[in-house]
DNA sequence: ATTCTTTGTTCATTCAATAGACAAACTATG
DNA sequence: CATAGTTTGTCTATTGAATGAACAAAGAAT
């Protein structure tokens, strides 16, 4: 609520330690000229960091007419955190240390089908990755899971159509098991933070991700934050209307985004092109896009999706104004056939001032966004925490 | 960047002069235990601020059993503050006191023209205001003005398709003439925080105004502020395309949603009716609406683009998750017709989890949701300014 | 009349940042 | 190579904001 000395020396210390991190290696005279503070206040905060083992001091670095400085870099190694990203057909664990190095990881094609079921293949995942896990100072630091669905501030699942579940209360039955922190977000929250702290995102303070597999979901990210809505259900923009009277969506409304630019919907108009070859086991998004090249039907079904995607990615230009529009999950992989079309949509059809100074990117991190957004997320609670006082 | 004992001062006295202006008359005691620091602290900093004339002391509450606390109350009458809308066929200027309580106010029936025009009408309305302020110990300490257009950060407005206007550096000019804070905002920015701090929004932290007019914007409440996007032009919602192939807009697009939602459609579609009664005079939103009851193809009408509202806000809603939706601006006027086709849209259409909690409203304030909006803002940008130093 | 509560002030204490001095370590220069 | 100038990092006295405890004033309760 208020403001005392303590919440000043927190602030300040977290705010050294965030610049070690970033900009490392640094000496102690750059942090207190980069941040303002003096070379003594500097000096005391980065020796409890380093007694709290999250720096360490490094050689000497290159004299700039003077006395060496000593560098200091930021201990990534201090702890490590597991992210895991439960999609509809895989689970994808990774262990990643403080800087969001990814050192280990496990990936499991499975189906999801019950509840139960899925809960024990992530913790066998978890065990595995916590077991050989190096050794470190403060060990495994927290746990984040990204889901498909909608989660609400409690860490409950609320809602996931494509695992077909309901009232699920993730985040206790996970903090029950491992006595650890755990976060549990939205599949395109995740994503979105993902690409923000190490993809495509870096330098960018205002920017959507969208999260278009099965379904289509959106992760905002506003003055470098998450948004999460008012419950924490923001980012349905699958269930957008683009077309009144549209086909028929399973949420009750009509003319959803995602009935036309998700994976799905390529699925499904793939499968009707009927070539006579229509093994269903072929229809992947995979197996489509390497027969993309040279089937005209086939990359003109990329390009209407990708002339779909445009449409919704107009409106949430007009709507945010954002720096950045990342495209992500699966259909990312669809780049090479949709990137043309989509961006012509943009701009034909976006309001000139917001198409100056606004990226539009795939994704980077294929498909270790979301996993690696929730591993971060955990990270930078940890090093917000208790450990700086 | 970094924090000081100073901050923390600056801080704590704007803690507290915001407790004294929302929960005044209170006691020096009750600010202490609400805020959680000690009795001495507060009552260092109450001093303070009533030196600087920001609030004082007035007779002794009522005892709780023992020493009769003295009550301190905000001088909402330290100063006063200008805001304008400027319309597109009015402007309409507010004097208010620091509490937002409209003193005087001053309207303009007139056309917007050339710039320099409007200009001088605005220069005479806000000399107006100024010279019958009543006195007082800062004097007018800020101007607000809303804008039907894109505005940067920089206070140019960049584009005004509704007046007719591009590239119109009005901060720099109100400046030059007035010598006082100028803040220039985008109207359905203007409106949401004006309905955020004293009408339908008081009460909620994320929330979306919706100024359906001739056009169609909307403002943003995010975590209790305005967020403006990257460069400022958020809530171009208007080009929000809704209907894939629909009808061209004059912003390069099709089936924007302003096309079909917004006054101008309904007044174009009013006279495509064509009863005989094409006279251009009649068609005045408020003519309409009086003339609905019993007319059933212009009560249909009203229905009609009720639900498109519906359509558009429903979209918002799967976006954001807002707690609370509030349409204003000349459009909300028809609220008789148009609230239930538009609150069955969302019954019908929007996911059940964002309906929970979910409020829809329609402004509270009327024609003052803008001009109140930024003259508020001006308001709080003075209270949290150098006077606490 | 006495005791208990509550309010608001005062003052010594605490603690984080500051400013400035200083030693150590390095560069540049004649 | 000796000297002067720079840069780094530490140390110490000082500043200033919040704290906590004591206390007087004012009222309630009995």
């Amino acid at each position: 609520m208020s403001w005392n000395q303590q919440i000043v020396k927190v602030n300040n210390k977290s705010l050294v330690l965030q610049t070690i991190k970033n900009q490392g290696p640094i000496s102690r005279a750059d942090i207190a000229q980069q941040l303002g503070l003096t070379k003594g206040t500097v000096s005391s905060l980065v020796n409890e960091l380093i007694e709290a083992k999250l720096c360490y001091e490094t050689g000497p670095g290159e004299s700039s007419g003077g006395r060496r400085p000593v560098l200091l870099v930021f201990n990534k190694a201090a702890g490590y955190s597991i992210g895991i990203d439960l999609g509809v057909n895989y689970i994808l664990g990774v262990l990643t240390d403080l800087d969001g190095n990814i050192i280990n990881e496990k990936k499991l094609n499975v189906n999801v089908e019950t509840y139960d079921q899925t809960l024990s293949y992530m913790k066998n995942i978890i065990y595995f990755l916590i077991s050989n896990a190096p050794e470190s100072h403060y060990g495994i630091i927290g746990i984040g899971i990204g889901v498909p669905g909608i989660v609400n501030k409690e860490g409950d699942i609320l809602l996931a159509p494509n695992l077909g579940w309901k009232q699920i209360p993730l985040k206790s039955d996970l903090e029950e098991e491992f006595q650890l922190p755990i976060i549990i977000e939205n599949e395109a929250n995740a994503g979105a933070y993902g690409e923000k702290c190490f993809g495509a995102g870096k330098d960018f303070e205002d920017l959507i991700y969208i999260s278009a597999g099965i379904g289509i979901g959106v992760g905002f990210i506003l003055n470098n934050e998450l948004y999460r809505g008012a419950q924490g259900f923001s980012g349905e923009m699958g269930h957008m209307i683009i077309e009144i009277n549209g086909k028929e969506c399973k949420c009750g409304s009509k003319g959803c985004w995602e009935l036309y630019a998700s994976e799905k919907a390529l699925l499904e108009d793939a499968a009707s092109l009927s070539t006579g070859d229509t093994d269903v086991n072929h229809l992947e998004l995979e197996y489509l896009i390497e027969n993309a090249e040279g089937n005209e039907k086939l990359s003109s079904l990329f390009e209407q999706t990708g002339y779909y995607l445009g449409v919704g990615i107009n409106n949430i230009i007009n709507t945010f104004n954002p720096e950045q529009i990342i495209i992500g999950n699966r259909l990312a992989m669809g780049k090479e056939w949709m990137e043309a079309p989509l961006k012509q949509v943009i701009e034909d059809y976006t309001l000139k001032q917001h198409q100056r100074e606004l990226q539009i990117t795939f994704a980077k991190l294929s498909i270790y966004s979301a996993a690696l957004g929730v591993s971060s997320y955990a990270t930078e609670n940890f090093l917000k925490s208790d450990i700086l006082n």
